[in-house]
DNA sequence: TATAAATATTTTGTATATAAATTATTTGTA
DNA sequence: TACAAATAATTTATATACAAAATATTTATA
């Protein structure tokens, strides 16, 4: 999958995780930054690496929070704003393709399994 | 999967991917580092800093192929070859309790939904 | 109110991943 | 037999991952 989304998320210039993060952050403005870790599913550490080359792009500016000084707020550049529904499109439209693998059922079943597998760590190590 | 095993293999100080690399290696003595490149699924650049760092902890040699120098071949130590029995049985033992979370119907099942993630990107980006 | 504990983020260190370039060697072919 | 193409492995450069430590700030509590 990260492979197929390579190719079609090339002409922005993203990886396959900044293509995300950056879907997260158009999907909801002035996020924290530990808020996008969870979103998707990303480590904070990881987030931080992921935020700096999307400043550094400049699609996002991080603000600081007026409430608490220890946070954080990620924006959206308007140069990013400009490119918002190109970006949503080609994210709905190559979702779909993967989406068309598959039947509902199919889809849930798999959903399922990776559940299952996700819970082992948790479960003290059984299903 | 990957934190299960971490939990699992931590007395060898192995990673998740050296573990994988040495069981391959185990099951095979004298395979060219592509060979085991292949065997493991992983690029071949990834595979020359796994064998890296087993070397490095003495776990495997590289030694000349006599028939073709452009060629390596992977060798265990007497050091792996002491600990062989002990390093399969904990594969085998981890490996089960993820085969116990699941019915053969249900293994033949995922097995199929990922062949066919797999196949997209061969396929021109259809299933 | 002082201070320990908690929280948000970043930094550091190490280990995958992988594309592209490089080096050394072998193979195929004119 | 020259020499281009192919092959095996490594190196280089860049981007995830993530645990642990560090920094700054806020919250909870004695």
């Amino acid at each position: 999958m990260t492979k197929a989304y390579r190719q079609e998320i090339s002409k922005y210039n993203f990886t396959h995780g900044q293509f995300f993060m950056m879907v997260a952050i158009l999907e909801e403005d002035g996020l924290l930054p530990s808020e996008i870790a969870d979103k998707t599913s990303q480590n904070r550490a990881t987030t931080t690496g992921l935020l700096d080359r999307l400043e550094k792009d400049g699609w996002i500016e991080r603000k600081a929070d007026r409430e608490d000084r220890r946070s954080l707020r990620v924006f959206l550049t308007q140069y990013a704003r400009d490119h918002k529904e190109s970006i949503m499109t080609l994210f709905e439209e190559t979702n779909q393709k993967f989406l068309n693998c598959f039947s509902q059922n199919e889809w849930a079943q798999m959903q399922g399994f990776l559940t299952r597998l996700d819970q082992f760590n948790d479960a003290d190590q059984v299903c």
